[in-house]
DNA sequence: TTGCAAGTCTTGCTATGCAAGGTTAGAGTT
DNA sequence: AACTCTAACCTTGCATAGCAAGACTTGCAA
């Protein structure tokens, strides 16, 4: 599929800032965010998520934190930091701004 | 500079179907093709287009051609082929339908 | 002939999405 | 108790692609 191939490109560099707008809403635990995010066809599996969540983690983006107050097994929610949100103050910019010189490439606007 | 990382991860998987945006208007050369994209800012060296563009032959996307008949040394001019332009009509789906993936988080629609 | 600039291309590195699968814990069934 | 099922979390190994740095080649001009 070179759809596929295409989107999966398209993807590097876009997810680590859909989470942080996801949670940018409030807390999520992982497969949560992992259900969502293949909702929108932003990841293709949850291979994709674990690791970028633990580079978050380590990066300082989001804050974890055991909850094992429910049923079923304990979940790690996840929370965006006050680093995360200026990250994703960054990245809106920046895309904007390629976004806009893409399609203006895409439109034909020599 | 974390502004040059974000830039830099979402260029991935872009650049080459602006290179196909820019040949749909005719034939360029390689340095030609990098300073466009330099001023645009969709790409930071030719060190990323020289690797790309022999990707880009070796899949059928652009055709070269040597052109020594005017002053100064060779230059290799790329045209797009009619596989390229398929490519890019189907890039311009998927970046359309990602786009607005993205736009939706970060507009905050829930 | 020395130097410079335009042009093409290579090398080594790093980041990141992904497929596949392993691990852990709770809940129901026999 | 033993078994199975499922939700949830995480790891391993791989392929891709941008990039910094610089090598190599060619023509031109002082």
């Amino acid at each position: 599929m070179t759809e596929e191939r295409i989107a999966t490109n398209l993807r590097k560099g876009v997810l680590e800032y859909c989470v942080l707008a996801l949670l940018s809403h409030g807390e999520k635990y992982g497969l949560e965010l992992a259900d969502d995010l293949t909702e929108r066809e932003l990841i293709a599996s949850e291979g994709s998520l674990y690791p970028l969540l633990a580079r978050m983690r380590e990066n300082g983006l989001v804050e974890p934190r055991w909850d094992a107050s429910g049923t079923g097994r304990p979940r790690r929610y996840y929370a965006i930091t006050e680093n995360g949100t200026d990250q994703l103050t960054t990245f809106a910019r920046v895309w904007k701004s390629l976004g806009a010189q893409v399609n203006a490439l895409l439109e034909g606007s020599r």
